[in-house]
DNA sequence: AAGAACCTTTTAACGATTCTAAACTAACTT
DNA sequence: AAGTTAGTTTAGAATCGTTAAAAGGTTCTT
């Protein structure tokens, strides 16, 4: 059972991968494993780097930047914007929404259905909804 | 009427620097007439120093960076981010939320009146709600 | 008009991110 | 298994938006 775990660390995240049609390369697999295999994260490039030393993967801060963008891409991230200097990435892919406190720089999830928008002007013609971000910031 | 406009072209202007507490100078003056005597706006810094520029208006970035920041401190203009590269400032200071258009750059004003959020949870303890931040992305 | 406080400018520096070109590696072919 | 190829990673340089420091200029108060 959590022998999938032990005997074959790397099954879950390289199915992932290849699902995504991302060729399972050594660090792509670990930076996976870092990001999928901590329940929700919320990280920023240099973060995720940070992590990937500490646990003595070599991976340059590039490849970190790629990664995080192809996963991105690949709808196995979602980037969330809500610092005009700093990207963050989050391994949540469900509906949902943050709460941002800007004097520590800590992002929380806010579950879809803790937010309800009853109403919402249409998207100006030509035009499509992508996504609707609520930023709840925080202070004290 | 239109008086006010054409003889003391500043008077406005002049009245709200003085209001905020904050010099009257050159630069200060001339921005402040390119961001409000044009309706409601949003614009980086790029953008307002280029208006500056094709008005003829000796700025450097630096100033138009320290104003801008000003601005936002006495309350005349609000940082918006949505983009994690570069940061919009408004010149509505009213309630309101914005659709952002990813390929064109393009903000635009959703009255505040025309998005209803009926359900949102409790900030956690030892903090206080800011601001809640609404973007529509669109697409398209 | 003088002094003090405040503002603007230039230039250098900064942090985050992207680019470049070369080295590498996974996957496919034989 | 070796060779080929296309995709990937790398270090380092380059770029972008922004901020800082130092020097000089302006505004306000008297």
């Amino acid at each position: 059972m959590t022998e999938t775990k032990s005997t074959r660390p790397y099954k879950k995240v390289l199915d992932r991968l290849r699902a995504a049609g991302l060729r399972p390369t050594r660090q792509r697999l670990a930076l996976a494993k870092l990001l999928f295999e901590g329940g929700d994260r919320h990280v920023t490039a240099e973060i995720l780097h940070g992590e990937a030393q500490a646990a003595s993967i070599r991976v340059s801060l590039a490849t970190v930047y790629n990664t995080l963008h192809q996963f991105t891409a690949a709808d196995l991230l979602r980037e969330i914007v809500v610092d005009s200097q700093r990207s963050y990435f989050d391994t949540n892919m469900s509906d949902h929404h943050h709460f941002f406190h800007e004097k520590t720089n800590q992002l929380m999830d806010i579950p879809g259905d803790e937010i309800v928008v009853a109403q919402m002007p249409p998207p100006p013609p030509g035009t499509v909804v992508k996504r609707v971000d609520i930023v709840v910031r925080l202070d004290e």
